[in-house]
DNA sequence: CTTGGCACTCAGGAAGCGTGAGTGCCAGGG
DNA sequence: CCCTGGCACTCACGCTTCCTGAGTGCCAAG
């Protein structure tokens, strides 16, 4: 169907239109890349590359973009992802080993990301269900009111403040953090939210209500998926003046977890980099931006993922360069920690 | 110099303008307010507001619009604040109620002050330095790893891990635990800070390297100020048609944690509302911004600030009274956690 | 299948024009 | 002294027109 150079000249117009951002003639293309016919031949295979879809012209007379169909054809068969250079793994792996703590490591990844693509950066918190179950401390801050905070081991700390039904002792609550503790120490979070739930009988009668109180609470805490949240940043790339228009969507969509949510979840699954372009996106107001993601863990488990977001006229080799090195040392960061 | 009547053009200049966002003319001020007086009055009036500085025009033979001069004199002395409607009041209440944790708390303001002015909102956590501390929990995740939770009277839990020099046991952990949270419950972070420099003393010699190691970090951890973070949020609002130059400066300047600090920090300071207007403000990339921030805080006590940014063609009277009525309620919220 | 030649198209910039909102100034009236 | 109507002037903006050049599709010959 479409030759080895029918295929050379679609690398060759998505690689100039990336770089120029401005529809490429057959022209321009044989002097540019050397392909050595001329360039009447480069304009009939274009009609061709055009009939079938992969190609556009904006309108008559004007060079050839590609369309999303073609970007989704460059990136499956045309391009390999570009690794990074090693001063930049050197510096990504030195700039997120300082991190402390988990939210350290989101905010430093999603700026690594945003700088190193110039583009905008989205990056989930390590999902809850999978993680394991560290610590369960209860604070007691006044007679009827407590902290209650999980520890978890990715490092998330998740607090919540409960109102209890009765008045307590500092006695009643070091019982129960004792309770928690050899309960759920080193479950599962999904393991945990069973557990905790056939937990009141364990607990003698005066304390129940009270008791009971702090259980939903961890039970509402730990199984609420949507608590999963997600960071973003690098909009200033956004005003590249490329694509100034929609930019107010894109935004939009951004500061709306719930469509990002959706968006993540809808990239195809799991730990292997995915890319999705223009009008693949489920989402109305990112028809013109493409997302790269990837998911991240540690140990052979996928976490959560992160991804960058830019317009489909887009560095996809860079780019996928990019994502896929950082989801892996985030991932190192987190197994270490 | 102004007398009554310039003031009153001057105030109708400014608010046709932010409403228009088109230059104000002499003859659609008489019409639309009711001055009785006739159009060449107006423009004598005009031109002496204008040699005064307090307006200009684009071009000649255009209308005029307000300098920055003439912003602030209409806020100093020719607005007043404008009361949220009781259905907002009561919708912020109740939005900011459902709230949990501090991070929650956070969250929910910097959504509501986006939502109610329709701009860009700026919220800075509650400061470390003036918070109490209620409790710090240590938790042993491995042999010579440990996790370092410190919890503040402000519902803010700061999570550290520490790699210790010497091996450690659940007993030794226990004390120093214990050690701890006598010494420091109840106490300033700032006071905090000094006595865990004199704790080293009270440790038996034994657990002395590792004691040092937890201290030196609670330290750092507690008197890095720079560690106050600020979120923002509504930047979707930015891509109204306006002002979409100098857009790429103000995310930049949004996304550098410096920077927003800075300005934070200039807006005159403690709990009185303040208002920065364009060029008055401190960092290159907001001077066609303006910024209306407030202190907000738990009885009587300012603990960070808060505050909304947009052009300065802004709605100054909507904008205050939203700003001034969120820092008020974010503040009940506080206390009561 | 490739190539040079040729006629055709059309976006985008430059130039010209008209219009109307808005101005500054002035002389007369309260 | 301040207000007012009148008047000439200015100039951004929107409109059309024109031109140019990059780029195209098609064709006939190699």
């Amino acid at each position: 169907m479409l030759d080895e150079r029918k295929l050379a000249v679609l690398r060759a117009i998505v690689e100039d239109y990336v770089s120029t951002n401005e529809p490429v003639g057959s022209k321009s293309l044989v002097d540019r890349h050397n392909l050595d016919v001329s360039p009447a031949t480069i304009r009939n295979d274009m009609a061709v590359l055009e009939e079938q879809g992969y190609i556009t012209q904006p309108h008559t007379s004007a060079g050839r973009v590609p369309t999303d169909k073609g970007y989704r054809l460059f990136v499956d068969r045309l391009s390999h992802m570009k690794p990074l250079s090693s001063a930049d793994r050197r510096a990504i792996q030195g700039y997120l080993a300082q991190a402390y703590g988990l939210d350290d490591v989101v905010m430093r990844t999603v700026r690594l990301l945003a700088q190193l693509t110039r583009q905008v950066a989205v990056v989930q918190y390590p999902s809850l269900t999978r993680s394991v179950v560290r610590h369960i401390e209860l604070v007691r801050l006044a007679p009827e009111k407590l902290l209650v905070v999980v520890i978890t081991d990715t490092g998330r700390v998740e607090q919540r403040m409960v109102d209890l039904p009765d008045r307590c002792e500092d006695d009643d609550v070091a019982h129960l953090r004792a309770l928690l503790n050899a309960s759920l120490d080193g479950r599962r979070l999904t393991e945990a939210v069973k557990i905790v739930a056939s937990l009141t009988e364990s607990v003698p009668p005066a304390g129940r209500a009270n008791a009971a109180a702090v259980f939903s609470v961890i039970m509402a805490n730990l199984s609420e998926r949507n608590e999963e949240r997600i960071v973003f940043g690098g909009t200033a790339n956004l005003a590249a003046p490329d694509f100034s228009q929609g930019l107010r969507d894109v935004l939009q969509a951004l500061e709306e977890q719930v469509v990002l949510m959706r968006v993540l979840g809808d990239a195809t699954d799991e730990s292997l980099l995915s890319v999705m372009i223009g009008r693949e996106n489920p989402v109305e107001g990112l028809r013109t931006t493409s997302l790269v993601s990837s998911g991240y863990g540690s140990g052979g488990e996928t976490l959560a993922k992160l991804a960058v977001l830019g317009p489909t006229r887009m560095d996809y080799p860079g780019t996928m360069g990019a994502v896929s090195a950082v989801a892996r040392y985030v991932g190192e960061i987190l197994m270490e920690s």
